[in-house]
DNA sequence: TCCGTTTTGTTGGCAACTCAA
DNA sequence: TTGAGTTGCCAACATAACGGA
C-alpha cells in the first residue's frame, strides 16, 4: 500500500534543501518501497498519462466525487480509490487525457485529500524537488528508473582551444539534420529514438539489418531519401515520415559509429573513434546495403583550418554543419568531449511587440524568444516592461522555419542575445 | 577558485488524440 | 466531418548552482 504521508514529508524536505549531497541522503534514508514505487511513477520517461497542466485543471475540484458514487453503483464500481496502486494500473491503459481519466484523476485526488496538490504532480508528473533519474539512481542502483543514453556532443565554438588542443588528431563529417536513431541488432534489429522511444514500421531497414553483423549496436541519423528537397525541408519531411504510426519507407539510416551491445549498456565502448570508424566503413562500404549508409569522413588529422574549411564547404552547399570525432576518444552514453559539433547560427534584429521579424517572403511575422535570458533580465524586463517593448532586440536562430498547416514562418532555435539601442528596424542577416 | 555535472527553463513542428461545432 | 486545443516527442537553445578537484 502506497504511504502517501511518508512520501508528502520527504518531498517537502527535498524541495527544502538545494544541497545535493542532503537530497541523497534523504532520499536513503525515506527509501522504502512505497516511496520508491512512486517515484518510479513519476520519473520513468515510459509511463505517460496524457495528461499535463492544462488538462489536469479542467475538472479540477469541479465536481463532487460523492454524486459520481452513486452512479458507479450500477456499474459494481468497487475501486478503492484510497488506494494509488488502483490509480497506477488505471493510468497504465488509460492515458489518452479523455475526460472519464479526468474524472477518474479527481476522485483519486478527493479520496486522498489532503494530498490533492500531490496527487495531480505525480500524474501530470511534474514534481519539482531538484533531482531526477541520475539522482535516483546513484541512490536507488543505477537500474532503478530505466534510462537510454547515447553519446551527445559539445559546442565546438563553445571552447574551440580546450575542446581540440594543438596536434590532437580528429575526425570531420558532416552533421546531419535528421532524426537521431540507434539501431540494436542482437537476434532481432530494434531501432531506438534518441529517448528510446521504438521506432516502428521501418521495414526496408528491418529487412537489410539481417545482412549486418549481430551483437553490436549502430548509431546514426535517419533520414529521407529525397535528393531535391533542401535540408529544412528534407527535415520536415523526415520527421512526417518517422513520426507517424504506420509503415516507413524510403528512410535512410546513415550510420557514423559502432559499438557492442554489452558496452552500451554499461555506458561505455574502450575503443577509439578512428577504429569504430573504420569497422563502420568495413561493414558498409560494401554494395549489399541500399539503405545503410556510411557517413563519409571528411578529413583525419590535426590541421585545424580544416574545420572552419569543411563548415563553410558544407553550409554553403546547404549542410547543417560539421561533427568533430577525437580520434583516439572512447563512445560514451552521455555528453561528452570526445564529439563535438560545429554550426553556423544567423542573426536577426527583431522587434518586441512579441517579436517580429521578415519572412523569406517579405512579410512580417511573429516569434517567441524565451532563451538566452538570465534570471536577473526575466525580472527586470518583467517588471519594466517599457524596456523592451517595441525595442530592437538582436537573436540568433538556426534556420527560418516554414509551418505546412498555415504557410507562415518562423525561426527555428530562437536566442535572446542583447537589446539594440542603436537601432530602430527590423532586418536579418 | 575553477569547472564538470545536474537540474530546470525556453523555442518550433508534427502526429495522435479528444471534444465540440 | 472538421477544426481547435492538448499532449508527447522530435529537433535543440540556454541559465543556475552544487561540490569535487
Amino acid at each position: 500500500m502506497i504511504n502517501l504521508s511518508n512520501f508528502n514529508e520527504l518531498v517537502i524536505k527535498l524541495q527544502n534543501t538545494s544541497s545535493r549531497i542532503e537530497k541523497e541522503s534523504l532520499l536513503s534514508q525515506y527509501g522504502t518501497d512505497s516511496n520508491k514505487a512512486l517515484f518510479y511513477w513519476i520519473f520513468n520517461p515510459y509511463i505517460v498519462t496524457g495528461i499535463s497542466k492544462k488538462k489536469s485543471e479542467k475538472y479540477r475540484g469541479k465536481i463532487n466525487v460523492n454524486k459520481f458514487s452513486l452512479f458507479d453503483l450500477f456499474e459494481q464500481d468497487t475501486t478503492d480509490y484510497t488506494d494509488l496502486t488502483n490509480m497506477f494500473n488505471y493510468f497504465k491503459d488509460h492515458n489518452t487525457g479523455r475526460d472519464e481519466d479526468l474524472i477518474e484523476l479527481e476522485k483519486f485526488a478527493q479520496y486522498n485529500a489532503p494530498y490533492q496538490e500531490l496527487i495531480y504532480s505525480i500524474i501530470t508528473k511534474d514534481l519539482k524537488l531538484g533531482i531526477q533519474s541520475t539522482t535516483l539512481n546513484k541512490v536507488y542502483g543505477k537500474d532503478f528508473i530505466p534510462t537510454f543514453d547515447v553519446m551527445l556532443a559539445y559546442k565546438y565554438f563553445d571552447d574551440p582551444d580546450k575542446f581540440v588542443p594543438d596536434n590532437t588528431e580528429f575526425i570531420l563529417t558532416t552533421k546531419l539534420d535528421g532524426v537521431r536513431c540507434v539501431l540494436i541488432n542482437g537476434n532481432e534489429p530494434i531501432f531506438y529514438s534518441r529517448q528510446g522511444q521504438i521506432f516502428e514500421g521501418l521495414v526496408d531497414l528491418e529487412n537489410e539489418a539481417k545482412k549486418l553483423p549481430k551483437g553490436f549496436v549502430y548509431d546514426g541519423e535517419l533520414l529521407l531519401n529525397d535528393n531535391n528537397l533542401e535540408s529544412k525541408d528534407l527535415y520536415r519531411e523526415t520527421m512526417k515520415v518517422v513520426g507517424a504510426d504506420k509503415e516507413k519507407h524510403n528512410i535512410i539510416f546513415n550510420c557514423f559509429d559502432i559499438l557492442t551491445i554489452d558496452s552500451f549498456k554499461s555506458g561505455v565502448f574502450n575503443c577509439s573513434s578512428k577504429l569504430r570508424k573504420q569497422k563502420v566503413h568495413d561493414i558498409l562500404s560494401s554494395d549489399i546495403f541500399n539503405y545503410f549508409k556510411e557517413v563519409e569522413v571528411l578529413y583525419d588529422g590535426v590541421n585545424k583550418d580544416y574545420i572552419t574549411y569543411w563548415l563553410d564547404k558544407v553550409t554553403n552547399a546547404g549542410g547543417e554543419g560539421v561533427m568533430i570525432n577525437i580520434a583516439n576518444a572512447p563512445y560514451e552514453c552521455k555528453r561528452t568531449k570526445g564529439l563535438l559539433k560545429v554550426k553556423k547560427f544567423n542573426a536577426a534584429d527583431v522587434r518586441v511587440v512579441e517579436v517580429e521579424f521578415i519572412g523569406p517572403d517579405g512579410k512580417i511575422y511573429n516569434c517567441d524568444v524565451g532563451s538566452g535570458l538570465t534570471l536577473e533580465q526575466r525580472e527586470d524586463f518583467w517588471a519594466h516592461k517599457d524596456k523592451v517593448l517595441n525595442k530592437i532586440i538582436e537573436i540568433s536562430y538556426f534556420e527560418v522555419s516554414m509551418n505546412s498547416s498555415n504557410n507562415s514562418y518562423s525561426l527555428r532555435f530562437p536566442v535572446f542575445k542583447h537589446i539594440r539601442d542603436d537601432k530602430t528596424e527590423i532586418s536579418m542577416y
